[in-house]
RNA sequence: GACUACCAAAAGGU
């Protein structure tokens, strides 16, 4: 058991999580002489939350006593990351009273899981408490739990408050961390202040640290989604004459900014960089530069990456089919969008409300506002994550106010409320 | 118990 959980624990690790799961249903199944123990179960059940097969993995959890396990602190850490990371946080409180009751003692981590559950739900006031309770029963918060609560803070932009959590956390002998100060970067550009964030990343560099490629990227696009260009450029000069190699990550952000300004032929010539220095572009590569062609009016140099991801075996996600459908639209080029449509669900791709928007505002641009609503009804059909959103509206209200149709724009208004949407 | 758990980052629609 023990060599087949290393295995398996490679091949999770590796982000091969299918496999993983294929592998272990196979050597389950034809190895009686393998037992699965604990930690193999801590490990299948990771594997499904990943997958996003929560609920087998809640069965495979409560099913575990069969295979006389008894769920410990992993288990339960793991199960509660997983429903968090879906939404269900109070799911995973409520385990945090079972695992109790069945007399398992939480951790650092459980709390910490707990924490950061609520946090990305924005329910701050009851991350605070459990911080408290954490406290309570015995486990001092560490980093990683200043790391998720000053997450929390910065993403609903309460930046002073993150800066006196820093302070707290200085003073309880906890050392700021790259994760730390790439929290705080990250909080200061999402509020439009860049500047700031660089003065932050110069102040980490006079503590002598160095910043890592999640620092730099965060500034760097923060910078150029400002129109920082020149700055930007800069910094990724200093960047590199620093010693940071850039990586995948660095060259899509580069290249999505390079095309934000305008600029596709020169981020162009930095994805031919990127391949030479052996980092292969991937999805969001892709999609900003096609999406910085069709700015730019170029569509043929956009379909020609889209042929050449293709060739690349990238895999074509939801976004890179939307960029592609948004601007053949743009272009008043309909009957390619469709195909591109087409080929889409073939490839068993499930569009979105953002996708479904992009083809009814070619619709409704090209004065097929018909046809537009006929899209529209199909996703009150579909439902799920494609429902209608307050930009989808807009987009049918535009449209039917530019065909003078203001009796349908007013149905349209009433189906809007009627869904629970609010105008903006 | 180094066979298993937690934190920061980039792309799409008005």
């Amino acid at each position: 058991v023990r060599s087949f959980n290393s295995v398996l624990n490679v091949v999770v690790k590796a982000g091969r999580l299918d496999r993983g799961l294929d592998f272990y249903e196979h050597v389950i199944g034809c190895r009686k002489d393998i037992v699965p123990n604990v930690l193999t179960f801590n490990l299948v059940v990771k594997c499904l939350c990943r997958l996003g097969r929560i609920d087998r993995a809640v069965e495979l959890f409560r099913e575990m006593p069969n295979w006389d396990c008894v769920p410990d602190v992993f288990t339960y850490c793991t199960m509660m990351d997983g429903l968090c990371k879906v939404g269900r946080v109070d799911e995973a409180v409520s385990l945090l009273d079972e695992m109790q009751i069945e007399g398992c003692f939480p951790s650092q981590v459980t709390f910490n899981v707990l924490i950061n559950g609520l946090c990305k739900k924005g329910e701050l006031v009851r991350a605070g408490r459990l911080v408290e309770n954490m406290c309570f029963k015995g486990c001092v918060p560490n980093e990683v739990t200043y790391n998720t609560l000053l997450h929390g803070l910065c993403s609903v932009g309460k930046l002073d408050k993150a800066v006196s959590l820093l302070n707290h956390m200085v003073s309880r002998k906890c050392l700021p961390n790259d994760v730390t100060y790439g929290t705080l970067v990250n909080g200061l550009v999402k509020q439009g202040r860049a500047v700031d964030a660089t003065t932050l990343l110069l102040f980490m560099e006079e503590r002598g640290m160095r910043p890592n490629e999640y620092i730099y990227s965060s500034l760097l696009s923060g910078l150029f989604k400002e129109g920082r260009v020149e700055e930007a450029m800069q910094l990724w000069k200093d960047m590199i004459t620093k010693g940071c190699k850039p990586n995948t990550l660095l060259f899509s952000v580069l290249i999505d900014g390079l095309c934000r300004a305008g600029k596709p032929d020169e981020a162009k010539g930095f994805l031919s960089q990127m391949v030479d220095d052996g980092h292969a572009p991937n999805a969001f590569t892709y999609s900003s530069l096609m999406k910085g062609y069709f700015k730019a009016g170029n569509s043929n140099e956009a379909l020609q990456l889209w042929m050449e991801m293709e060739a690349n075996n990238c895999v074509r996600n939801l976004v890179c089919y939307s960029v592609l459908i948004d601007g053949l639209c743009e272009e008043g080029k309909l009957k390619e969008a469709m195909e591109v449509w087409e080929h889409m669900l073939g490839s068993g791709c499930k569009p979105d409300a953002v996708c479904y928007s992009s083809l009814i505002h070619g619709y409704c641009r090209a004065g097929l506002v018909e046809q537009g609503l006929n899209v529209f009804n199909e996703m009150l059909f579909q439902g799920g994550q494609c429902k209608p959103d307050v930009i989808t509206y807009n987009i049918l209200f535009d449209g039917l106010c530019n065909s003078n149709n203001i009796s349908q724009a007013i149905d349209l208004l009433n189906c809007m409320l009627d869904h629970g949407c609010d105008p903006d």
